[in-house]
DNA sequence: CGGATTTGACCAGCGC
DNA sequence: GCGCTGGTCAAATCCG
């Protein structure tokens, strides 16, 4: 089961997280723990804010390493700032590697090559459409509403009841033209309250901003997409 | 009235 | 080849 991967990757994540960021930037009550993948291990999970999806996927670990020590001090204003974060939802975050750098390789693979990804997920994700592969990351967040401001305009385009669950799974388009991001977005199965959002390629402008946007979100959401 | 959402139909990939 | 499933389309409907 999808679902139960998760939780399965939920349990070695927390072990390896080096940080958090608030997610998204206009909710104070969610934080987001991250960390580095650890390609072509099941049972070690990967987690990386969606900045890391660089133009080149191969360097998503790399890249994520060297930013590390950026991220904790400059972006959140040092380490100890950490730690103030209601850290009231448990939320966390994988990668997959795009697929186009693995083309010469054999399926299995191009399995294995995703970030984070259980066994029984990669089985999974052999049945999903894969023509286009843009980076996804997905997200799990304590929440009440579906949607979470994360400072892009989104449009609904389908809504689907995926089987085994009691909850809809709902698609989103960016509504920004030329701009091809998707996300998805559906309850938890084992646990209605957590929100799983999970977003497909990156964007090519900046979020559009409210007027209740801060500049801090600005800033932080400059750094995420 | 125009944009957003809903929802059933359709399509593509995969397993058997 | 067929059925199942997830993802997308697009007409109908909703709503500000």
């Amino acid at each position: 089961m999808f679902s139960q991967s998760l939780f399965e990757d939920q349990a070695d994540m927390s072990s390896q997280q080096y940080g958090f960021f608030t997610f998204p930037p206009n909710n104070n009550n969610t934080t987001l723990p991250f960390g580095i993948c650890n390609q072509n291990t099941l049972k070690t999970l990967t987690i990386i804010p969606p900045s890391f999806a660089a133009d080149n996927n191969s360097l998503i670990e790399s890249t994520a390493l060297r930013q590390k020590e950026d991220l904790t001090t400059s972006i959140f204003g040092g380490p100890h700032l950490l730690s103030l974060q209601k850290a009231t939802a448990n939320t966390w975050a994988w990668g997959e590697v795009n697929e186009r750098s693995n083309v010469k390789k054999s399926r299995d693979n191009i399995i294995d090559d995703h970030l984070g990804v259980s066994a029984i997920k990669m089985k999974k994700m052999k049945s999903s459409r894969r023509k286009v592969r843009e980076p996804r990351f997905c997200f799990k967040t304590l929440s009440d509403v579906d949607v979470l401001d994360d400072g892009y305009k989104w449009r609904k385009y389908g809504q689907k009841v995926v089987k085994n669950t009691q909850h809809p799974r709902s698609y989103y388009r960016c509504t920004q033209d030329n701009c091809r991001v998707k996300k998805r977005v559906e309850r938890l199965a084992e646990d209605p309250r957590m929100v799983i959002t999970t977003y497909e390629g990156r964007h090519v402008h900046s979020p559009s901003l409210d007027e209740e946007d801060s500049q801090a979100s600005s800033q932080l959401n400059n750094l995420l997409w």
